[in-house]
DNA sequence: TTGTAAGCGTTATCAA
DNA sequence: TTGATAACGCTTACAA
């Protein structure tokens, strides 16, 4: 690899001339500046990155992350992290734990795996002295597996911190599940079941927390027989909505878009019909809700906003250099409706 | 950030016997040894990557460039090809052109919009000295968007390098067409409707070649009229049916799976039944061919098998050695047959 | 068994 | 306006 010595030699300067030309530093005679630029042009030098973050003693990279890259929600909010990394003159290294591929969900209760996946990775942070880390979580919960003494500002995406000194940029399921039960009670529903997710599941308490807001609002009691627990995904939606249909319900309010594409099955199955015969509405807005039949009214996750916002307020700690006292601010990004025809005026 | 100079003094030794520890050198005193092991745990020193990679002038570093990350098939490549850089004990450092993100489909006929983007993130290759690249295509096509003097070793996934000096990864699309028509075929289909891609689009020409020689097999003449051609998407599958069912077709291959929900889309509309009055087939087994009703039968692109043969082939090319020397390999990885319930048996 | 010194490629400082 | 020199943190050859 060519180096700025040699470019020096073949210009008959010194690599200091060199290095500040390309450096765009003042005083450097027109003369002398065309030839070495020509030459570099010519000889398509690059300085070696390396040596000049050894040397700068500063490296603008950025360090992401991910809990399994091909997880539906992490690709989205990485691109638009990256995004604006790139944008603001940050280079990023993308880290993948693979958590989903390794185990399935394994890992979910076991804190100690993923500490041992993540240790390497935070080993190799602090070799590559990344100047900050954003953290995308899987799916949202308390995140508590750094040590003690990690110091890399760090802020976490879809996911909060335990400890409290990371920002943490989540969506905002409260209002997504108020907006969702808003809307179910102005089309007319009043009995609305819900199949929910796990019932310790961050998502699931903030968005029936939502729900239960707009029924209180509309002097509606909420009843806790029309909500059932199922995994989030498409069989536990086709395995709980049986016990709903016994509660004479009109409307379902399903956590996710896959547990609405199991109560789909039930109902098709039972030859009635989504939007006609019993409402349906989801939560995510994957592409699968576009291709049921009716299209599925669901809430879109706000993704692309999310890896934003992360890396915005990571470079805007870099940048201030203030000391990050004390607790951090939790940002909700709210969610966007989308109407289709899965709900009935009733 | 501390250093081996600090570990040293702490532990009253030279920096090289420090160093030598760490790296595992023979002849070193178990007493100093453990010593010096307790220190550096203790302060969590980790050798500064840049500083390494430096003085070794080597960095096991493998840098992943991806039209975009957000397109449907990229992720899955990239966390495989990871997965195996991984393994091998390569860092990788994923670039994001974001194509797609930037400029929709208009910059398919583009070369230089894409080469202007390519540059930037080529040099900070050079920069970084990375060993080797893994170029990630969007969709399959040749690509010629590399300088003259690139020397970095390379293996396209994904699609195909124009310069023969570079190996590729790309899906067996003509063994995909093949195996289709031979299903259709043996389901008793003998005027089947063919929904393909872009006309000069190399996954359309393959599929289509397969396909013919499935009927070639047959005995079946080939059809040109039965041929109508789209752009990929949902709409331009509904777009195209009508032609088909003027020709009195029994089933329908559409080269992907977006088109073939279209396809439904229009069935629907006409108050027929897929799987019955007509039987599909899709492409690509995206998540959606799940979803739609009856369950879609189509051809799971090997996504993960193509992530990870070209690691393997780029780790193969930077471990043995050997100059590239004139054409190298294209690797075509078979798709795999999902069969579900769009094709009734005549 | 351990330590000294040199060098990887760059840039900042300071002197010419 | 340019150049010599030192330093970033590490490893390695060689000397002790």
């Amino acid at each position: 690899m060519i180096t700025v010595k040699e470019i020096a030699q073949m210009c008959n300067v010194s690599a200091s001339t060199v290095s500040n030309i390309l450096n765009g530093k003042p005083n450097v005679g027109e003369e002398t500046k065309k030839r070495v630029l020509e030459v570099v042009a010519q000889t398509g030098y690059q300085p070696n990155y390396f040596a000049q973050s050894m040397r700068k003693q500063s490296n603008r990279m950025i360090s992401i992350i991910v809990e399994d890259l091909d997880e539906f929600s992490t690709a989205p909010i990485v691109e638009a992290a990256m995004a604006y990394c790139d944008d603001m003159g940050y280079r990023t290294i993308l880290m993948n734990m693979r958590l989903y591929d390794k185990w399935k969900a394994t890992w979910y209760d076991d804190d100690e795996k993923v500490r041992e996946v993540l240790k390497p990775a935070i080993q190799e942070l602090q070799s590559i002295r990344v100047d900050g880390l954003i953290y995308i979580a899987g799916h949202c919960r308390y995140i508590d597996y750094f040590p003690e003494q990690f110091k890399i500002p760090t802020v976490f995406a879809y996911g909060l911190s335990k400890d409290a000194k990371f920002p943490a940029v989540v969506i905002d399921d409260e209002k997504g599940g108020y907006d969702m039960g808003t809307y179910l009670l102005s089309m007319g529903h009043k009995r609305v079941g819900v199949i929910a997710g796990a019932d310790d599941n961050l998502h699931t308490k903030a968005r029936l927390a939502g729900f239960k807001r707009a029924l209180a609002e509309a002097d509606i009691a909420f009843d806790e027989e029309l909500v059932r627990y199922g995994e989030w995904n498409r069989e536990s939606g086709y395995r709980e909505v049986p016990y709903l249909f016994e509660k004479n319900i009109t409307a379902i309010f399903c956590m996710n878009d896959s547990m609405a594409a199991g109560v789909y099955d039930f109902v098709y199955e039972r030859g009635m019909e989504v939007g006609n015969d019993i409402s349906i509405v989801g939560y995510d807005n994957k592409d699968l809700s576009d291709y049921l039949r009716p299209r599925l009214t669901t809430n879109e996750l706000p993704l692309k906003k999310i890896g934003h916002k992360a890396s915005e307020i990571l470079i805007g700690m870099l940048e201030s250099n203030e000391e990050v006292g004390g607790k951090a601010d939790v940002i909700k990004i709210p969610c966007e409706m989308v109407y289709r025809e899965s709900v009935l005026k009733v």
